[in-house]
DNA sequence: CAGTGGGGACTTTTT
DNA sequence: GTCCCCACTG
């Protein structure tokens, strides 16, 4: 059953004159071209790896040792898939069109489960749901079982239920231990109760796409046996990042012809909250016993500073494979670490930094700002938007969660399956049509007792005396819509239909009506959704992307700083990049130092090794003596990262400006914020001394610094005026609602809001009202 | 049935 | 501090 081994040899030669590996380095060049049997790639920060691993997959493909068909090619997130698919088009042309099983875990594994929907009891339309959907479908089952759902969240049912189907356990699976994990040993009821309701919804969650696919492979020989004969090759990218279920599942499929190459670096684990588990790379040998291993340590990105402080951080971590990255690249910069007063002080700095960097010539996309938590953005927005300063900030809400977004996919889902209970409740009052919970509630005892979706319960319902008549028409009328949209999409275009429902539904009206600054970002939102599904063929398409697929990169194309969390930087690369909040119980994080003992910490570490690898030519580390967490002013000390990072490579210095007379005024022992790390590290800061100690140590300037209030911000350098605005015109700003422009400088506008008054605004955040 | 106010929670996040 | 959810009241 295993493949003839393909002619390598006759490759070789060719393949040394081919430009698509002569630009590797040796290593890459083996990974690239050991074809056969089990490869480990183990590819530290920057070392190429996305280079090395479509150069692998062209190379397949080129040798003709597989058909584009016959490659399983796995990613974590869409944008990971999205770049590989585009970098191996350019290396081979269009026959990356015909790659349909290069993608995430979870659109490969819901693509083959919609071939075999059957064998788990599903109908191959199967509905999608997410974490939403789950958390109220959790809720009606802990209140229907009379258990009180303030002392056992639903949250907390569903954190378990992920992670029972995150390592491949279903409800039989679990032990007596597990089962407590829940309203006192109700766990396994629940997690049955809610398998049930899914089927019975003909739905999936997240998890069972991956959960059921492996229960198929493991219990119908035929089809795994199809899917091991059909896979020549398996890659698996960022393969740190498996969790149990996901490994089971790749291993089943690469153990007949034992073709796989997989990409990690274990320094970058950083998901072991979600279920991922290094154990499965560090066990990789022992499952696929001759692997090659190969290491990628040349790095191609980062100063020999930047990378002599991320491998002196991560050297303090226990559990490694340990590497060694290099670099041939000139020395830079010394990594900045910065202490300030305050958190506002900390952003400020960071402003004029920036400015500094632009006025260098700097772009602002090659410059980012890495936080540990969301909460920490907030600071740099303020500062931003009073100095002009244009950025973005990535992560927080998604496109498709948004609620007007989910309402719209609800009316969609009805109309496509309509079993979708969930998708019906979310939508039979929005637009508000005088059904409450009452009416809702009557519905469901008639859908029980009759076995029947609330879909179908609301046609029947009408020819009982169940509910007031007024309700009974108002249902009835609402299913009459339905029908005719389910006919309406079976002629038009999915985009087409979406127009039609939420126009007829009355749900573009109710938002019209509203007047409101959210409601027109609403109807925004609404036209986009529109847009975007204009390239889909089907509904099912559609609604299988948007579940899976569907992203909120939106296009942006103007120049911005980029503002996220260091888990979302993973895999990016930027310039300059600015760490703030490195104190304790920010980074690490509280939570993490309190819950996860050494892993959690450990974890903590990784996270910081790869804050620091993004960066390409600039690491700037701050930390702030005061901040405001959850509206409590506490003072922190600076992290223990700031410690571990080598001396040599570390330029240090505070900038106590504005509060410094403040600190110089109180300085004590009781009022001095740093204080107990001279009592919480005695030995280590004898020796190495954590940051502010030299900081401090090293005298300060008497003279605040100037903090510029940004009289000539960089923003307004270059920037003309807009020639659609002038003093007078009537504009929107997202966060600030409408306003009137009153007076105009370059780019920036003088605006009086009607809501929150006069701010200064950059013209590019704001467009004209209607 | 809908709007308001008190109470609790609150890393990280993809799919 | 702020957001979100639920419960209560109009």
């Amino acid at each position: 059953m295993t493949a003839p081994p393909a002619p390598l040899p006759t490759a070789l030669p060719d393949a040394a004159d081919d430009p698509l590996i002569a630009g590797l380095n040796p290593p890459q060049r083996e990974a690239v071209l050991t074809t056969e049997g089990p490869v480990l790639m183990l590819a530290g920060a920057g070392t190429g790896k996305t280079a090395a691993l479509t150069a692998r997959l062209a190379h397949l493909i080129r040798m003709r040792l597989a058909w584009p068909s016959e490659i399983l090619c796995v990613t974590f997130t869409n944008k990971a898939a999205r770049e590989m698919r585009e970098r191996v088009g350019k290396l081979i042309g269009p026959a990356v069109e015909g790659m349909p099983w290069l993608g995430t875990f979870h659109a490969i594994a819901a693509k083959m489960l919609r071939r075999h929907a059957e064998l788990v009891g599903l109908q191959p339309n199967y509905t999608i749901i997410d974490t939403d959907d789950q958390l109220r479908l959790l809720k009606q089952l802990i209140v229907a079982e009379g258990v009180d759902e303030k002392r056992f969240p639903a949250r907390q049912l569903a954190g378990c239920i992920d992670r029972w189907k995150n390592r491949g356990l279903n409800p039989a699976d679990l032990d007596a231990a597990e089962n407590e994990s829940y309203a006192n040993g109700k766990g396994q009821r629940f997690y049955q109760l809610y398998q049930d309701r899914l089927k019975a919804l003909n739905a999936c969650d997240f998890g069972d796409l991956l959960l059921h696919m492996l229960n198929i492979l493991r219990t119908h020989r035929e089809v795994l046996e199809q899917y091991q004969q059909r896979f020549k090759y398996v890659m698996v990218d960022e393969y740190q990042d498996t969790n149990q279920v996901q490994y089971l599942w790749l291993r089943l499929i690469a153990q007949g012809r034992q073709n796989i190459c997989v990409v990690g670096d274990d320094d970058q684990s950083i998901y072991s909250w979600r279920g991922a588990e290094v154990a499965n790379i560090l066990r990789f040998e022992k499952d696929f016993p001759g692997a090659r291993v190969i290491r990628l340590e040349q790095n191609y990105r980062s100063t020999p500073q930047i990378l002599a402080a991320a491998s002196g951080l991560i050297n303090e971590n226990s559990q490694r494979l340990g590497k060694t990255l290099w670099t041939e690249r000139h020395p830079g910069d010394p990594v900045r670490v910065i202490g300030v007063w305050d958190a506002p002080e900390e952003a400020r700095r960071v402003g004029d930094e920036i400015e500094r960097l632009e006025r260098e010539g700097a772009r602002l996309d090659s410059i980012a700002i890495l936080v540990r938590a969301q909460y920490q953005t907030r600071e740099f927005e303020d500062r931003f938007i009073s100095i002009g300063l244009n950025y973005r900030i990535i992560g927080g809400f998604r496109f498709y969660e948004r609620a007007e977004i989910r309402d719209a996919l609800a009316y969609l889902r009805v109309i496509a399956q309509p079993a979708d209970d969930l998708a019906f409740e979310r939508i039979y009052n929005a637009p508000k049509r005088g059904l409450g919970s009452k009416a809702l509630e009557k519905l469901h005892v008639h859908a029980r007792r009759r076995g029947i979706p609330l879909a179908l319960a609301a046609i029947e319902i009408a020819d009982t005396d169940e509910l007031p008549a007024r309700a009974r028409n108002t249902f009835l009328a609402l299913m009459r819509d339905f029908a005719r949209w389910r006919d309406l999409g079976k002629q038009t275009s999915p985009a087409e239909l979406i127009r039609t429902v939420m126009d007829e539904s009355g749900y573009t009206d109710a938002l019209q009506a509203e007047r409101s600054t959210e409601a027109s970002g609403r109807l925004e939102n609404l036209a986009e959704l529109a847009r975007a599904m204009e390239e889909y063929e089907t509904l099912g398409d559609f609604l299988e992307h948007v579940s899976l697929v569907m992203d909120n990169d939106a296009a942006d194309e103007s120049e911005k700083v980029t503002i996220m969390t260091m888990h979302a930087a993973k895999g990016l690369e930027f310039d300059h990049v600015f760490l703030p909040g490195w104190e304790e119980g920010v980074f690490p994080s509280q939570r993490a130092l309190d819950e996860g003992g050494l892993a959690s910490l450990e974890e903590e570490r990784r996270l910081a090794y790869v804050a620091i690898t993004r960066a390409r030519r600039r690491c700037t580390i701050l930390h702030a003596a005061n901040r405001r967490i959850y509206g409590q002013w506490t003072s922190s000390i600076p992290s223990r990262f700031i410690a571990e990072l080598p001396t040599s490579e570390v330029h240090q210095e505070t900038t106590l400006s504005g509060g410094a007379s403040l600190w110089r005024a109180q300085w004590s022992e009781q009022s001095d914020p740093f204080a107990d790390v001279a009592r919480a590290q005695p030995a280590r800061t004898m020796t190495r001394g954590p940051g502010w100690q030299r900081a401090a140590a090293r005298e300060y300037d008497p003279t605040p610094r100037r903090i510029a209030e940004s009289t000539r911000s960089a923003a307004s350098f270059a920037a003309r005026p807009r020639a659609d605005i002038a003093p007078g015109a009537r504009v929107f700003h997202e966060k600030f609602g409408y306003g009137t422009v009153a007076a105009q400088e370059g780019n920036k506008l003088e605006i009086d809001f009607e809501q929150t008054g006069r701010k200064r605004v950059i013209d590019s955040f704001v467009k004209l009202a209607d």
